[in-house]
DNA sequence: CGCCAAAGTTAGTTTATCCTAACTTATTAT
DNA sequence: ATAATAAGTTAGGATAAACTAACTTTGGCG
């Protein structure tokens, strides 16, 4: 009695007949969640970009994916995840993001390497081995770019923060998360020991797009937009402000 | 200048020009040295039978890795593994091996699951990977079958072992190694301390394919003929042997 | 309100891996 | 030595996932 009608599911509960998805199929799933936040129409073209894939394989694929109820979709329209659709997704990221945090937790991976092996392990390790490697390291709640990761249940922390680009000058506020799919920039960001936890404050940010100039550490530094984007962060009450 | 002439070469040489084999190429290739111990001819239809495929499946693929220079193939006579073809098997088997070692040794899996598992991560681990886990656990020689890991360089222990089957009434041993596909066998080896590192000692052997009775841990216990020449064992020195 | 660029789709191939059915080669027993 | 059987192969087809090239919608702008 796989995934019945409704109420208390978990996310092993298999979105297929035989209970798997290929390699391709969780890479699709996995894209379109985090472009649509899981519920948002998402274009195809967009799918295409992220997976880095010709649009008209997306095209292909959408339709066989709608054939198997992972979604749905009308052509020309755009895509939206079913509710199996987003479980398998949510699977994935878990998984995804389990092993990102066992990696670097469990096997001394710096946290710039962390994310091309767990793209390919995603597919093929195990619920099992997943909640093992979880338990090993203290169910953390999220991977080491401090993306969440999701319960065994299927939920997950879909707070917004805001980036360190949007935070104003004067204000402080502790590092949340930063994107992890660039191994260059992380390695640059983890030198600047603008890691998740970190505490910053905005000393002055220039006009027109220019850099912006940051207390982390006791030290001072200075970044540009562009990286200051990719940092989301939640910003500090006065009481627990860093001293300055 | 991957894999260049000869000398010392590396498992992580490539051994196609863009340094990946499918999941199903790595297959055949630890299949067809399983058979031929990675030297001897092997027959398609061994091959078909070990990897549950349909003879006709294998003639086709074989022809491909020929062409890809993995092995030597003439038809009707079955095929020989090259020398890249032979470094990629133990790549893969070093994968496999390290990986059951580290699911036992680091995350508590029970022996009877740590194949289906290898399995599937083999071909989605880095080398990399495998090697810190072979050194989280202290670069161990066996997996928990005790069958042997090849080195990072591509060499493993080919001892071949007696069988417990093979073992005259009277003679103590040492459990070297048992085989690792049959997760239910495993489970029922375990229950009865058969498992690598025990030393047992054969009591008495029916006639005619009769069990055969044996003390394992001052316990006494029988077994049938075809379980036990599953089990792969040193013969003890009198010397060293247990007290009976 | 009609036209054009951007977005998206279909059509037709390609590659890898598998299958079944029918055929060929090798081996073995009389 | 030959005929039956075992072993192995080719032929032809399926499926999944990708591609390029050519076509169709959509939506915004003048």
């Amino acid at each position: 009695m796989k995934g019945g009608k409704r109420g208390h599911l978990s996310l092993a509960d298999a979105p297929d007949e035989d209970g798997h998805l290929t390699g391709p199929v969780e890479d699709y799933l996995k894209a379109i969640y985090a472009l649509g936040r899981g519920s948002v129409s998402v274009a195809t073209n967009d799918i295409a970009q992220k997976l880095d894939l010709a649009p008209a394989s997306v095209s292909g694929m959408v339709r066989r994916l709608a054939d198997q109820g992972l979604l749905s979709y009308e052509r020309y329209r755009g895509v939206t995840l079913t509710d199996v659709g987003r479980r398998a997704a949510l699977r994935t990221l878990r998984r995804h993001r389990v092993i990102e945090a066992y990696l670097s937790g469990a096997l001394q991976y710096p946290w710039d390497r962390v994310h091309d092996e767990a793209e390919r392990l995603e597919h093929a390790a195990s619920d099992e081995l997943v909640n093992r490697m979880a338990a090993a390291i203290g169910e953390p709640a999220t991977d080491p770019h401090g993306a969440p990761i999701p319960s065994r249940e299927g939920h997950m922390d879909e707070t917004e923060y805001l980036s360190l680009a949007d935070l104003g000058a004067g204000y402080g506020a502790r590092v949340v998360r930063v994107s992890d799919d660039d191994p260059e920039m992380l390695r640059y960001l983890g030198e600047l020991q603008i890691i998740p936890g970190s505490e910053i404050v905005v000393i002055s940010k220039a006009p027109y797009e220019g850099p912006i100039a940051l207390r982390v550490d006791g030290t001072v530094l200075q970044i540009g937009p562009g990286l200051a984007s990719q940092v989301m962060v939640e910003p500090l009450t006065d009481m627990e402000a860093p001293a300055h």
